[in-house]
DNA sequence: ATTAGCAGTCGAAGGGATGGAGTGCTAAAA
DNA sequence: TTTTAGCACTCCATCCCTTCGACTGCTAAT
């Protein structure tokens, strides 16, 4: 049974697992913080939370390690009270207040400041849109028959493809597709953009035909290439020095298209979801713990912000940065959609 | 002296510690490769060869490892004649030519190819253009006082910007002011964008102060995000394992526009440059080989696709690896522009 | 239910001993 | 003068052993 001197027990156990990297002993326990009771009532507690779960030992007369079970017991236990500083939340807003250029700057500088903040992988990934909607496009030559088209969609995403035409066209030309285009296809879904009638010239039918599947190209698409820091800040913790296992999470990171698989289940709109060891679908993240969030605009655009490290890790803070970042970012790109 | 036999055994030290990544024997080298001569007679060479500083040896009973100048030696002895097979070069063309989707995919892939070639960190970046010159911008609303700016440069980059206006403006009137400046304004750099003229409207000056300063950013920036793949593959190898020194590296490589720095200095046009350990001049790549060729036009556009691996890699797949794909990026950026 | 005391367990660290791989040197052979 | 065989020497890697210290589990007393 889970009294409250055992819950209390475990906590202290797997703070100071999280701080310290190593077994926690029940005279530890009982000495450092003020318990008032004695190293032997700690022990027979421990025996008992050994008993349903919670901790293990890496040897029979070693302390107590949490298990997955006790990181799980932990977050419900903080999270419902964490919330960055004010001071550091004022920090960061100043911070990103003066680099307000390009939204897709923002999310590498959010990266940044999160793996600092919480001394582990940040990954931010820019918005991935489900039905995106065409808003402007734009036909530049380029030498021959090449001609550059750039498209604006209504999710504050710009997309540029090299287009070989059929024909050679003056520039006045494209613009004029370009603007019978605008005129009329002003908040459509990819598929809305073709036409089969017979008033419209092969190069506009052309035209149209890339635009439809450069949309349905980017409704298909993940996160893209997500932002990836603090690599080398999660790398120097203990658990990862000579452990080629490090690289195994590597090889997963380099890859593409990661950030949708791994970042799993979606999070409630506005929550941080935890996913612990075990928990994890992906093989390379099983001793691992994940913290994430969504930040968008639901059923528009909504990108991932989320942090990676040991399953020791500051949980607190990583919670709270998360939050308080991924809201931040939402705010900022409602002003630009 | 570097008698001829000597520089053969030289060269079998180089080729054995790279492939075996461990120090090579007198007894090896006399006996694996048919040079006719004993044991002794080559051990009696290693020691003029230490003299002459071209190895050195972990303890005095050891087998040889070769030095910074050995490997100088060895590069410049393979150089003259490394082209990669051609069955791989075409293997690389049908793989791209598949993908002629848009340049920045290429250069993802080029780099996940490169890497895989050599097993090691390969790095692309985009081009950077040291004078920029203006081609055609477009103006789109947005909400509020918002608009964005879309410039496309004649350096066949797309930038884009949110611009806060002073008034509120239709979409008839931002394409009237971008129509103006589109009409005027091609070829010309960042500084002749501006006007001091009376006729001009304040709007169209704050656009053109915003073009003006974009360009001048894309003149000053360096080489942007670089395409970074084959960390995994890097740090698997043994001189990595438990190896501090390799945190050292990711920090450097998980900054920011280190490509320019670090790819020092600039190879000839069209060739591949080696810089082997101490001649590199960041601190975290003293025991680490670069081999890197730059892509694009000279003058206007250069990119750089390099390698980055333990001095201890098989240079003769890196240059030629460099070189077939630099030239490969090169003549598809030409098509381009 | 709690505590003190004690025996027992385990790992980390240190200290030889051993074996083997490889060299340097010397003197003889080519 | 160059090459070779033989031998002594060096050094690392591995293993085993001991010791030390940190902790726990258990038992009996409070």
């Amino acid at each position: 049974m889970l009294t409250e001197r055992r819950g209390t027990i475990l906590r202290i156990i797997t703070d100071g697992y999280i701080t310290g990297a190593a077994p926690v002993a029940s005279k530890a326990i009982a000495c450092d913080y003020n318990l008032k009771v004695s190293p032997a009532t700690v022990r027979n507690d421990m025996a008992c939370l050994e008993e349903l779960g919670y901790i293990t030992r890496p040897h029979l007369s070693a302390g107590a390690v949490p298990t997955d079970k006790a990181y799980r017991y932990y977050v419900k236990m903080i999270s419902e009270h964490v919330e960055l500083p004010l001071a550091e939340q004022h920090w960061i807003y100043e911070l990103l207040e003066g680099a307000k250029e390009e939204f897709e700057q923002w999310l590498k500088l959010v990266a940044v400041l999160l793996a600092h903040f919480v001394h582990n992988v940040a990954v931010v990934t820019s918005v991935k849109s489900p039905r995106c909607r065409f808003k402007h496009l734009d036909l530049v030559t380029l030498q021959d028959f090449m001609a550059l088209l750039v498209l604006v969609l209504h999710e504050a995403k710009v997309r540029q493809r090299v287009l070989s035409l059929d024909e050679r066209l003056t520039q006045e030309e494209l613009t004029m597709i370009a603007n019978r285009i605008n005129a009329t296809c002003d908040g459509m879904v990819g598929s809305e953009i073709l036409v089969e009638e017979e008033g419209v010239s092969p190069e506009e039918k052309q035209v149209r035909e890339c635009v439809a599947h450069m949309i349905s190209a980017e409704d298909r698409l993940g996160y893209g290439r997500p932002y990836l820091e603090g690599l080398h800040l999660m790398l120097g913790q203990p658990e990862f020095v000579s452990n080629p296992k490090a690289l195994n999470l590597l090889e997963l990171l380099q890859g593409s298209d990661w950030a949708g698989t791994i970042f799993q289940p979606k999070p409630a709109a506005g929550g941080v979801k935890v996913t612990i060891g075990e928990e994890n679908p992906d093989e390379a993240l099983r001793d691992l713990s994940l913290v994430f969030g969504e930040y968008g605009i639901p059923d528009r655009a909504r990108g991932i912000v989320g942090v990676i490290g040991p399953k020791r890790m500051d949980y607190a803070r990583a919670i709270s940065s998360v939050n308080c970042l991924s809201s931040l970012l939402s705010k900022a790109l409602a002003e630009y959609i």
